[in-house]
DNA sequence: GAGTGGTCTAGACCACACT
DNA sequence: GTGTGGTCTAGACCACTCC
């Protein structure tokens, strides 16, 4: 028997159901990440070592990572141990990026130029897709990705102001590798999941320079809202992809 | 012990490294699926009963179950007994389609009307990305969707024109319900995944009156490839979305 | 109450990585 | 060899559905 919550005995008339034990090993375990007892990168303790702390079986610890690995929280590793996470990683960089060569490779950009980065109080929009009050403090940046030398790629990303304190131009373009993964190492902001929202759009006058396109010509908007933990909003951007040479793939089951 | 092909004793060098039992169980489930022993909707033997004829523990058929559960080839029901997924399901038509209205709704169209439904021999790109040969009877078809009066989606289908013997612009307008579960009621044939190359497009001036805008409007171009078992591929389709009052939308994880 | 899937346990053994 | 995750088993009990 375990000191947890035990099945549903009484409680309320209209209780939430019931939560097997592994799912309250999974809350404990998600508590631990949410609260950094475990930084990205790093080993979690054996299934065994967290059976005797949570004293259950190991079986039940093993359905509990088992979900937290197929959400892309933790990552098994056979032979060596359960490991947190990260965007760090080789083959993991840039996981939400859905575009793709025509060709088929899948680019990592072989160029990134920022061309803004300031920091201003929130129009509505923004503020309310990011869980702000209106006139919170927010960063704003603007980046062209480019591959092979061509301009693909142009972002407008908006963040906290409060979670990202520090944030500047330089940092920024002192970087190498991927944006997430430099929040997560500078700013201990780990994206989990993400919505986005595509549309097709024209280029307008101001954009379509950067991109080398003509005003008009018509280009994939994708509005992305990247969430942390708990689902809370920590990031829009508005990407528009010029799609002549590459697509947007996605995988439909 | 199980009457199976027990683990990696010696075998040939280059062996395909380890399959461990239930993933045996799992290939023999899916090919009583592809083979049809229980038909869509319909419930597959219970896991104790499975257990039996494969002579394994009930956990190894579950474990079995579990990944082809997630893979949506079948559904559990608590109480009830595991089900082959099937397109017929009321909340489960139309899982393929990301168009969301920007309100958020997720709309069934409220109107489709074929436009061309021809048998040809097919083209040599058709022919290529349906794993045929070139000039292969393929069929055509040709439709528009309509959300709430207004045009929205205009679709080109290809098909093999073996696996869809007798189907015709009647039948097709006859039909009332998801598109994948009158392929699966009348040909036996079931999609299970696909994959989706997302562009921008400019209307063309075939198009554009049929979706009611003026050429050269920007259009999302939304090329699908579906798979059966085996990942054959069974269907090509072209649409182009009017994204100006709806999006695609998009889940990353 | 009978049957189904869902949970939990305890223990044995296998595959893999490090040392 | 030791420790880690991965597989497999057998059995008990729980939750849900239907009769």
């Amino acid at each position: 028997m375990s000191a947890l919550a035990s099945s549903n005995q009484e409680g309320e008339p209209q209780g939430p159901a019931f939560s097997p034990l592994y799912r309250q090993i999974k809350a404990l375990i998600l508590r631990s990440l949410q609260g950094g007892e475990w930084k990205p990168g790093e080993a979690i303790p054996s299934e065994v070592e967290l059976a005797a702390r949570f004293k259950v079986s190991q079986g039940t610890v093993r359905k509990a990572i088992d979900e937290l690995a197929t959400e892309n929280l933790l990552v098994r590793r056979q032979g060596k141990g359960t490991f947190v996470a990260t965007h760090a990683e080789e083959d993991i960089q840039y996981r939400f990026l859905r575009l793709v060569s025509d060709a088929g490779r899948r680019p990592a950009p072989t160029q990134r130029e920022w061309l803004d980065c300031r920091r201003l109080r929130s129009p509505a929009e923004i503020a309310r897709g990011l869980g702000l009050g209106p006139g919170d403090p927010v960063i704003q940046a603007r980046r062209l990705l480019r591959f092979d030398g061509r301009p693909v790629v142009l972002e407008d990303i908006w963040l906290p102001g409060t979670l990202f304190k520090g944030l500047t131009a330089e940092r920024l373009a002192q970087y190498r590798g991927a944006l997430y993964a430099f929040f997560e190492a500078e700013f201990g902001v780990r994206m989990i999941r993400a919505e986005e929202k595509v549309r097709a759009v024209a280029a307008g006058a101001l954009e379509a320079p950067l991109l080398g396109v003509s005003e008009g010509m018509p280009l994939l908007s994708v509005e992305r809202r990247a969430l942390t933990y708990g689902d809370k909003p920590v990031e829009l951007r508005r990407g528009l992809y010029d799609t002549s040479a590459h697509h947007y793939r996605n995988e439909l089951s």
